[in-house]
DNA sequence: AGCTTGAGGCTATCGACATTAGCCAGTCCA
DNA sequence: TGGACTGGCTAATGTCGATAGCCTCAAGCT
């Protein structure tokens, strides 16, 4: 039987993509073993658990997400940058719901999990969408968790289907991001 | 063997319960069962899966949801109807996580489905928080979104433990909640 | 009261998964 | 070339949702 050559790192790229194309539930060991042409117990020669998977998934994906976001507010600041932000993270969930859902599943176990710092990169990455407005520094924490509510609701809500009229979507976020630009503007003063 | 005169009702909140107290990930036939002091099979003469349970949660919760804002909003308008259900539905979700959390798995299957009608009444508790701002009423549809994702973004991100820092939770909401309704009224104008 | 009947328990069993144990061949390095 | 480690595999276990089929309790009729 010839090798299939699989590391740690393949087999998180398939269990992302498959999470992606089937959904975050319906991700199983077997399907991802599939995927790779091997049986399922070959995986936990790489692996050594799904939830060791998804926590691998969960880094990439913070990654992932803290990348498309520097790239999208890169040279910019104030509301250029954050509705910029805003567009890259919006575009990221969307691409990649699954990816995006394993982030949500798993937690950070301690200081030196990478995982630990793939979020504080995302969150560096918000803090920046910041950058240009003028907030009270005892206001920033508050204004960096509407950024995330907001972000994180307005992208769970979407991949799950919550808007059922569905009619403009697209509307509705460039006026949410639109609204919240005006109120972070309103702050400085 | 003395019958334990169970209904489709009583299954429901014990589920329910279950599901509050060790998560919704966490709920499983077994655990309804034992709690009923019952074997797993015999649920099944109640409900008709577990997906059957998770929907039927889901009613409750919609429900439950839906009294709890109307009740906070009950006689107010504009800000303080806003404050009010805001803070109504952060407590409700609080206290209620479980719940929530199958509120948001189950999705409606029909118009003759129950949880359609349950949504239905939620939509119009966050409509009636909206009662008092004089909205564009080709915005409403947007405000009524950013109500939906500001509310739920903040709650799940609390219930999943999101906010690292954990200092002024309380703080951060009362807060964001100020600068939604600062926004909303200066839609008018 | 006894009989019937159906609803609501139960045991046994299946199938899908995650996970572990233990075997065996491929590959790589001395 | 010959180990020895690595990465596949088969087999087996445990958990969980779900189904089949049995058996008894309890309500209602005669």
């Amino acid at each position: 039987m010839p090798r299939a050559g699989l590391t740690p790192a393949i087999v998180t790229d398939a269990g992302a993509a498959l999470a992606d194309e089937v959904g975050f539930a319906q991700l199983s060991m077997g399907l991802v073993a599939e995927r790779l042409g091997v049986k399922t117990p070959s995986l936990y020669k790489h692996v050594t658990s799904q939830a060791d998977l998804v926590h691998r998934i969960a880094v990439q994906a913070a990654n992932e997400l803290a990348d498309s976001i520097r790239d999208a507010t890169q040279g910019r600041a104030g509301s250029e940058a954050f509705t910029a932000g805003a567009q890259a993270m919006r575009r990221y969930v969307k691409e990649h719901p699954g990816r995006y859902a394993a982030g949500n599943a798993a937690s950070p176990a301690g200081p030196d999990d990478p995982l630990t710092a793939a979020l504080g990169r995302v969150l560096a990455s918000w803090a920046a969408m910041l950058h240009g407005y003028r907030i009270d520094p005892g206001q920033e924490i508050h204004a960096l968790r509407l950024l995330r509510t907001v972000l994180h609701g307005f992208a769970t809500l979407e991949a799950a289907n919550g808007f059922r009229i569905d009619a403009d979507v697209e509307d509705s976020f460039t006026w949410l991001v639109d609204f919240v630009d005006r109120g972070l503007r309103s702050l400085d003063r």
